[in-house]
DNA sequence: TGTACATCAGTGAACGCGCGTTCACTGATGTAC
DNA sequence: TGTACATCAGTGAACGCGCGTTCACTGATGTAC
């Protein structure tokens, strides 16, 4: 249990920060967080923090960091729907974000709050939104094929889409209304495949 | 021009501090914003703040009361268009949220800021929607009785409607992303009708 | 294997920067007589 | 109308709090011989 060689306890350490930062995020919320409050989360002195992270920004980076890697394991591992005439290649892809979202709620919520204050976090959030889209580009192409007109341009339209998607994920999963019970995750879904599938095909569903 | 009695005096210097931060919070944003860059931009010592305001806080809600104020002035001087079977009446919410977006950028830019750290804005935020939310609640009895589906129960439509008008705006009115010009006006008032018109009617348009 | 020294992770009190907030002061407007 | 005093908006240097960051120290692990 207790690892004994140097290497090993700094390596127990960072991962007690990360794990602490993780907690304390999903409970003040990034810009709320100061460092003491993840260094007394994770039961070490404050001055521990610097031997593993320059900041706080350094520590939402490596945060970052560890999540893109998860992502780069699982992509591709997966060859999914594609065709967007096709409902359940919508639902695929949206319960496929609302899991990543769920999963990783503390972390989406530091980026976003990051993004507000840090023109760099700005960036990276935006490049996440891009790498989102540039999945779904060619998947709309088989609404035109099929006849349908999607509501505006492509970009424009997938934007749309994933401000919906995006939003109430923000909405249900990180920010509830008191006094409105979000919907459960497959209402949710199942909700917001029908909005979106009809709003780029105008089809019903 | 220049007023001379104390009383009007004082109200420029307020008046005065409040336009310097609006012009601040869109410029910077209202959390990177220091007391000092708003006393400098109204070209006022640093101390005078505090005869009108107690912080910022205070200065945000004084901002959004005089919002609301010249909100309720235009409130139920039009009779606007209830039937969202009618993608007309769609058209003008959707354009309607949009111009006042547009005209209120830097002050819902600082609401959202201020919202993510503190309580009681994020109370005010959500009171907002709520507020738009309890407009719409009417309008979309008239999709259930002309034979169509809303795509989830009525609160759960409304709020997937309005993460995505509300997503666009802070998209395409604050944060464009560089390198991809938003949208005109036209254009996304037309895209987000079509998209939403269909989301919640089931019909092509 | 044992001893002496070097290195390193962790500690927590102390330091110091940034910025919100105060306050003694100025000059101008209002009031009393 | 004039004079003497009171009040107030505004000023900006100084103060002090909060929190990030440092650093001398400890005890344990690694290394040299």
């Amino acid at each position: 249990m207790t690892a004994t060689s140097r290497k090993e306890k700094a390596a127990e350490t960072e991962a007690a920060l990360k794990e602490a930062a993780i907690r304390v995020f999903a409970r003040k919320g990034y810009l709320n967080t100061k460092i003491t409050d993840v260094t007394a989360e994770a039961g070490r002195a404050a001055g521990s923090f610097y031997n593993h992270f320059a900041g706080k920004e350094q520590l939402l980076e490596a945060l970052l960091a560890d999540l893109a890697a998860a992502s780069d394991v699982r992509a591709g591992d997966v060859d999914h729907l594609s065709d967007f005439t096709d409902p359940e290649a919508v639902r695929w892809h949206i319960r496929e974000y609302w899991d990543y979202y769920r999963s990783h709620a503390a972390i989406m919520l530091a980026l976003r709050q990051a993004a507000m204050v840090n023109d760099e976090f700005a960036a990276t959030l935006a490049s996440f939104g891009a790498a989102q889209a540039a999945d779904l580009h060619g998947h709309l192409d088989h609404i035109g094929a099929a006849g349908h007109r999607l509501p505006a341009e492509a970009h424009v339209s997938i934007a749309m889409m994933y401000q919906l998607v995006e939003g109430c994920a923000q909405l249900w999963l990180l920010n509830p209304t008191p006094g409105w019970p979000p919907p459960t995750d497959e209402a949710a879904v199942e909700a917001m495949t029908r909005f979106v599938y009809r709003g780029l095909t105008g089809r019903d569903y």
